[in-house]
Order: C-alpha cells, then sequence, then structure tokens
DNA sequence: CTAAGACCTGACGTCGACGTCAGGGGCAAG
DNA sequence: CTTGCCCCTGACGTCGACGTCAGGTCTTAG
C-alpha cells in the first residue's frame, strides 16, 4: 500500500504520515523509486499511533512504549514506562472527572439560578 | 493584592496572570501609578481558570462560559455551552478510559509474555 | 508519448499558552 | 539619594503536530 491508500483509510493526512515516520512511530519498506510501500498492518498501527496522540501523549512518549508492537520486544523498562502511562491516564481522568463534575455543580446552581430569576453562585 | 503575590498564590506565573488578562480571563483595578490590584477572590478564581486549561479548554471556550462566575449573569446560550463542554469532557473521559483500558491490556498480556518468554502481541 | 495525478524532499508557516528579554517607572529601607 | 525589588508595556522566542508551498520525480490512463 502506498502512503495516499494508507492516509485515506486512517483519516490521517500524508504529511502527519511522514511526520510519524520521522518521528520513529511508523516505519516503512521503499520502492526502487523511493516511494513509501505499507503492509496492511500499517492500518491498525496508525490508529493506534491516534488513538495515544489523542490521549495526551507526545511523540517522545509514544515512541517510549511502541516498541512492544513493533519489534515483539518486551523488557522491563517497557513496562515501566507503560504501567506509567497507565497511572498518568487514570490520574488525568480522575482530574476531568472532578472538573466534568464542578461544571456539572455549576450547571445545575445555575439552572435552578435562572428558574428562580436569582443571580447565579459559585461553590468553592 | 499585587500580582506577584496573587501569582505565588495560586502557583501561576506573573506572565501567565497577565496573558489571562489579555484573553479576558481576569480583570484587575489598577493602582494610580499602573499597578494591578486584586481582590481575594482572584484566587479562586485563577485557580478555576487553571483548573479548566488543565481540561483541555482554550481561552475562547473558557471565556464563553465563565462569565456566570463573574457577573452572576446567567443567560440560556450560557447554560448550552455549559452544558455542550460538559458533554464534550464526558466523552473525552470515555475515550480516555477506553485507550486507559486498552493500555493496561498491552500491560498485562505483555507482562505474561516478559513471564513466559515469549514475544508479546497486541490485541485489536 | 503525454498529461494528470500521486509521490518525493526540504523548508517555512501556524496556533495556543505562555517564557524571556529590553527598556523604563514606582516605592520602602538604609 | 540610591539601592534593590516589584511592577509596567511591548515584542520576539518556544514547542509540538502538523499545514502548505516550492521544485522535482514516478506512475498510469488514454
Amino acid at each position: 500500500m502506498r502512503i495516499g491508500e494508507l492516509a485515506t483509510k486512517t483519516g490521517v493526512s500524508v504529511r502527519a504520515l511522514r511526520y510519524y515516520e520521522q518521528q520513529h512511530l511508523l516505519t516503512s519498506e521503499r520502492s526502487p523509486s523511493g516511494q513509501r510501500q505499507y503492509p496492511d498492518g500499517a492500518v491498525g498501527r496508525v490508529e493506534l499511533i491516534q488513538e495515544l496522540y489523542a490521549a495526551g501523549l507526545s511523540s517522545r512518549t509514544i515512541v517510549g512504549i511502541l516498541p512492544c508492537v513493533v519489534t515483539g520486544e518486551v523488557t522491563p523498562e517497557l513496562l515501566d514506562r507503560l504501567a506509567a502511562e497507565r497511572d498518568r491516564m487514570t490520574a488525568r481522568i480522575g482530574d476531568l472527572t472532578s472538573t466534568r463534575d464542578r461544571l456539572e455543580t455549576i450547571f445545575t446552581t445555575s439552572t435552578e439560578s435562572l428558574a428562580a430569576g436569582k443571580p447565579c453562585a459559585i461553590p468553592g
């Protein structure tokens, strides 16, 4: 598969795919003329990368935990980093949830204030 | 309170506080010589701003939902935006959770592979 | 053969939330 | 009065994940 096809299949831009390769997140074979060739598995690979980016991980972080997928390499350091990222995400989910609940509280009290025609008050 | 004190109390840089003012997230009185003066309530205000930034909201978004706190203004449009952001956050929490679970799965299977001395495999 | 489209490698532009530097004023202590 | 610290307003720098443009090559349909 060439880069354009991978781009349309994953919904990621061609530029982004080349960028992923620069960051060592993605590799490709080259045709004699220098064009990139991807196996079918690249689609899932790119989708995983996108998911991790969306979760707020940086290229550096992803490249640190991705070798497991790539080379089948499983080292204790890799597992440590993986666990660390998992924990970071769990903590982040907790923060987001409490912030969401705070917005919810503001929303509820504000809605009541609107119904009662009173000015709104924000809890601590 | 002057800007330096507010900065140390909130753990936010002086530069950031001036930036918040530029973005209309924060207001200040000025002394005759032009120095910013903040009331005590500014501390909680800045902390709320930080929390919303940390939740991934942009200045534009925050300024769109913050007037409720500021002026006590409660309009239907404001409540709509508030609800929309709350829903966006709920959705984001869901995405993060599934990604975290995926990392967890990778971690678990990789740990087993390491124990068994086998190469790791990544699910779906 | 030729023209259109897909691909290549640089390299500069963008955007948001600040950091940092330059150049200058305010103010309390000694 | 001056030293030292805090404050002010520009204005340029930064970083990450790309967008976009320039200038050239490859491939494929007609």
